[in-house]
DNA sequence: CAAATCCTCGCCCGAATGGATGATTTTGCC
DNA sequence: GGCAAAATCATCCATTCGGGCGAGGATTTG
């Protein structure tokens, strides 16, 4: 069992080495070589097993990267978006949506009128079907209505 | 330069080695360490500096904490707060404003008598004074008018 | 093409609302 | 207690609004 071990390490290293040896050969170190071998060949043998070491540390451990997710509260001014849905499911018509909107702005039929270049007399035909569709019989109840509905801002 | 780097490292695996030859004495791997003295020697000195770079690795990296920072969009529903500074300012009296909040709600003025125990004819008058002290002329422009200056939800 | 839908406009009538004015009672405060 | 502000109620009148009914034209869709 040790054994093993150690002949795993013993034939690391001496690859290792050799390949220093070769690498230094190579590089015209050879008089250093002979002059330190013992200790130029240790140090190297070192520094190659501790940068394994390092290189194995960072690898075991893996990324330990600590996510905090911060959640910051905003306080966001919803931008209203139409509700489609419920415009569709009470068949809401575009045109009796924009009377709606300017009723909600707080004009009178004749202003409706003067405003979208229609006779108030239309203005009040779709305001009509609004009230009809949105179950409302006054203008502010309409409002309200179409407000909580998400038709108008 | 290198010079002293070299001697470090002869140093260090120098006493680290000498540590462990004692360590093999004392729990009797003598005979071992005779045997296959410089086979045991490396590999035992290069399992020191692989654990030696492990700790390393670890110690240099640390825990590397990412904190996103993610803006949560809320409902936000302001919780409204009266402007108490704009119902002074333009002289709007608690009647008035209760007055005003069911004109908001959709309701008529005899629905208005109905529910806070008044005549239609007084639930007129406050109304009334309602429109004055907004500039309004319609009850759906009081509304909206309330709602920009913050008297009504 | 025919049907359906939407948009447009008109008329009538009753109910609701807005505006003006006046009066009495209640309430808060000095 | 007395004053000022607020709250209450009323009447008259004009305008606006809501509801019912009808109808013609434009656009889309089967």
């Amino acid at each position: 069992t040790m054994n093993s071990g150690v002949r795993k390490s013993v034939l690391l290293y001496g690859l290792l080495g050799g390949a220093l040896i070769a690498l230094l050969k190579a590089i015209e170190y050879r008089y250093l070589v002979v002059d330190h071998s013992v200790e130029i060949y240790g140090g190297l043998v070192a520094l190659a097993f501790v940068s394994l070491g390092i290189w194995l540390g960072l690898r075991i451990t893996g990324r330990t990267e600590l996510v905090i997710v911060r959640e910051v509260s905003v306080p966001a001014t919803a931008p209203f978006t139409l509700n489609e849905a419920k415009l569709a499911a009470i068949g809401m018509t575009r045109r009796e949506l924009e009377v709606l909107e300017l009723i909600a702005e707080g004009l009178s039929n004749h202003e409706i009128a003067g405003r979208v270049f229609l006779s108030e007399n239309t203005v009040k035909t779709h305001s009509k079907r609004v009230f009809e569709k949105l179950a409302a019989t006054r203008r502010t109840q309409a409002v309200q209505l179409g407000k909580e509905l998400g038709l108008i801002p």
